[in-house]
Parts: structure tokens; sequence; C-alpha cells
DNA sequence: GTAAAATGTGTATTAGTGACACAACCTACA
DNA sequence: TGTAGGTTGTGTCACTAATACACATTTTAC
């Protein structure tokens, strides 16, 4: 951590960092993955700096790869937050502290910064969660209990979810965010926790199969405690040709 | 300008602009307010660089007042353009020379640059487009036939319009890009242009009317070539309680 | 005065949405 | 072993929205 303080103004573009929301659906709810911050209860997105000639996508990859275990992550930016208030004098002191160091004035840690949000989607059961450095856990949360977050990171978590909601007919949630294999009720409960609303079983799988975008696969779903679902999965093909000019349909 | 060189680091973000992308509607056509830089053929969108504790929306509004000579514009960040290629050394290198001084290794200015790109929705008539210290003009190009761009600006204008495009249920779009009184031809077009295809001129205005946010102004416009078509106007407080929740339909 | 071009208004057909009912299935537990 | 409870599969009906079109009216140009 110490060195690491060292060589950020060298190494790193001042004043940017990236944050990821990342989207996961396990057990019929929305989760995202959040950090526990050391010496303190509060949770953050996993973040990182942008190195001086690193593409910013590419930023967010490498978070995204370090935090998951996971390569090839479908990832969208949605907003860039730039409220010279969002730092925590008290956190960056804190840190110091901890690295054993006295806080410089002007240093590039303690400027003010500029964060650039990107949220993923990925499938839950593939990820291996980790902490960075500066965390003590790596946990899935559910986006309708989220914990007290640091900064303006629950804002910013708010808006990924705004932005998903908004592009639901234009992202390919299903396909990132499911298994291969899943059944018509799991594909409606991610569609009711993103869209915060109850839709109705019938109409929602009319519509769907009308898309034309799902496989059915003949196969159920045994093992749970009631008629067992059938299995789909996505036409791949025919889910992206049909996300380009987006699903029609309102929601 | 040379003065300016002196003074942006101290004064400004490192590697940090904003580029705006400012809409105007005028003679049926759909037009963007464009720079056209000294020394170069090339044209600019409107930008600017953030102040060390000014948050980045202020940024855009201080670029957009200068241009434009309006205050209270409507405005939306929309995407951060962060490929560490965004730039132009010769450009750089140019206008080192022109300030008659030499360009000096790791000069604030000469860094990599990331760009936030915000658009903004005016009314064509109330701007008074003004160039700044770097552009010898400020005029309106339709979004048709947008002259040669210099580095991504191309790029961030076309991302602006999808933008538009995609939100074009969500924005005041007439409110702010008509003048108060318009005809129901008027509102197609610039829906039309947006959208970038030709719309049914009777199911067009059966749509419009049915959400219940124009007012009827009873008056006809005179002295176009045919058949008087009649005055509109905006149901302001309709009109944004309807943009909340989206106006329905599909385009 | 008439032609050309644009505006105002209306209607029929098709597609999509929302609300709802009943039968079939699977497991748990008596 | 059989029955209850919860869940899934499927179908129907009424209503709304989208699409495709036709005709009369108004205004200016010639």
């Amino acid at each position: 951590m110490s060195e690491f303080l060292d060589k950020a103004a060298e190494k790193y573009h001042p004043g940017l960092s990236v944050d990821c929301v990342i989207f996961g659906f396990h057990e019929n709810e929305l989760k995202v993955l959040l950090l526990k911050m050391k010496h303190t209860s509060k949770w953050a997105l996993p973040g990182g700096f942008v190195e001086k000639n690193e593409h910013i996508d590419l930023a967010a990859i490498r978070v995204l790869e370090n935090r998951t275990g996971l390569k090839d992550i479908f990832l969208k930016q949605f907003y860039t937050f730039g409220d010279p208030d969002r730092h925590d004098h008290e956190m960056d002191l804190e840190l110091f502290k901890q690295s054993g160091r006295d806080p410089v004035k002007d240093h590039w840690f303690l400027q003010r910064f500029i964060t650039m949000g990107y949220y993923a989607l990925i499938e839950f059961s593939k990820a291996s969660p980790r902490p960075d450095d500066i965390s003590d856990a790596c946990e899935w949360k559910s986006v309708d209990e989220l914990p007290d977050m640091i900064l303006d990171h629950r804002e910013i978590a708010d808006k990924a979810l705004d932005t998903l909601r908004f592009q639901i007919n234009y992202q390919p949630i299903g396909h990132k965010l499911l298994p291969v294999k899943f059944t018509m009720p799991e594909l409606q409960r991610l569609y009711e926790t993103i869209l915060g609303k109850e839709l109705d079983r019938r109409n929602f799988q009319r519509k769907m199969l009308a898309y034309g975008i799902l496989k059915d696969l003949g196969e159920r779903r045994k093992g749970g405690a009631h008629k067992a679902p059938y299995l789909y999965s996505f036409d791949v093909k025919k889910y992206n040709a049909a996300l380009k000019i987006g699903l029609k349909g309102s929601w």
C-alpha cells in the first residue's frame, strides 16, 4: 500500500477512477458485488485507477477481472460522477495512517477525483469474488438490501440499476445473467427484479416466446418442490439480432 | 493563449475536458453548433476544461453559456470518451507554435485527455453563436452534413444523436428545441430528423394529441405557401409529468 | 381560375397488452 | 398411499395501440 502511494502519481492518470457495479442473479435475487472496506463498517464498489495511457474501458476490465477472476465480461460505461465533494477526507487520512505515513499536502491520492461508472453483467456461479488490498471481504449483496456504502457509491449503484432498467430491451440481460439453461419463471424473476415490479406469468411467457429468441430444450428441471418447469436457452444469434433494433414492448 | 498555457496546470483538473454537442432546430433541420478551428480546415465541438474544484456539469454549463450567450440551458451528460489515442499531436504542437512557445515535455496540455460528452437542447433563434480563442468561426451545421472534425469529435456528435434518439420519449425534445408556438408538421419534422426516418402525418398527429401535452392555440400560421397549419404549444406541466414515466409509444 | 403542394380529418385492419380461469404436475406430509 | 398446497402450462376475451390508406380543404403561384 505504501508503495502504491509512492508510484501512483507516476503510473496513473491524476484524479480519475473507475467504479464497477457488477450484477449477478442468484436465488431469484439481483445482486451486486461489493467490497467491505478495512477499518470501517462501510462497503464499496470495486474500483480502480486508470493508467496514464490506458483506455478507460480497459481500466474497468482490469478491475472486473481482478475481483471476479472472469475474462470476457460484458460491461457498459453508464455515467461519470464529478461532484467536487465526492471524497471522504477522513478516510483518505486513515489510509495514509494505516500505511504508516504522513499525509502529504497535494499528494496525488488526496486530490479531487472523478469516477466513471461501469456496470457489468456476469453469470453468478462463474465468479470467484476476492477482496483487494484495501478491503477485507468481497460479497454479493441483494440490490434490495444494499448496506451502508462509502462516498456516493450508493448513488452510483442506484444509477446503474436505473440504466439497466432503461436499457432492458437493448442489452443481453438474460443471456449474460442467467446460466445457459434456465426456466421461464427464472427469466421472469430476473425481469421482475430489474424492473422492480411483478409481471403476469402468462403474458410474460407469451411475449418472450413471441420474440423468437428462445430455444425450448424439451427437458424439464426436476428436483424443485413443484411441477417441473421446462428448460430454455437463448438462440444467441437471434437474440443479438433482436437486441440491435430493440425488443419491442413496454414493461 | 500563452497565459492560458501557463496557468492551466494550476487552475484545471489534469487530463480532463468536456465537449458539448449543442442541438438546435431550424428550417426543418436538426443542427449542431460547431467551431471552425484556427490554422486548420477542421471543425470542433465547443469544449473546455474542468476547474480543479468544479462540478463537471458546471464546466459544461460554462462552455454552453460562453458559446451561445444563453443561461439555463438544458443539458445531459451522455458519455465519457477515454481512448488514449484521442489526441492530435500535430495540432498540439501547432498550438504551442502559434502562441510563440516551445512545446515543453510533460506540459499539462500535452498529456492524454479524457473528455466527457454533454448534449444540450436549445431554441435556435435565441442563441448568439460566438467563437472562442482557438476558433475563428462558430456556426450551425446540419447533422446530415457534418464537416470534417478534429479528433474523435465526429464520433462524439454521432453518439450524442444516438442517445437523443434513444431517449426521445423521456426528454423534453420538443419543448427545448422548438419555439413556444409551433405547428404539428414542424413537430413532426423534428421527430423525423431525430429518428432519421419518415413518419405518417396522420398517425403522428393522432399519437401526439393523445398524449394530452399540447395546447391548441386556435391560431394558424399564415404566410406559408400552402394551407395554413394550426399553432400549438406545450402544456409544460403535463409534458413534464408525462416524460417522467415516459411517453409511451414505439417509433 | 386552376394546378400544385401541403394541411385537416377519418376509417378499417392488424398487432399487442392486460386481465383472468382451469388443468396438470410435483413434493411433502399425514 | 393419497391428498393438499403450491407451481407450472396453456388458452381466451376485451381493449388499446399501431399501421396503412383516402378524401376534402386551404393557400399561393402562374
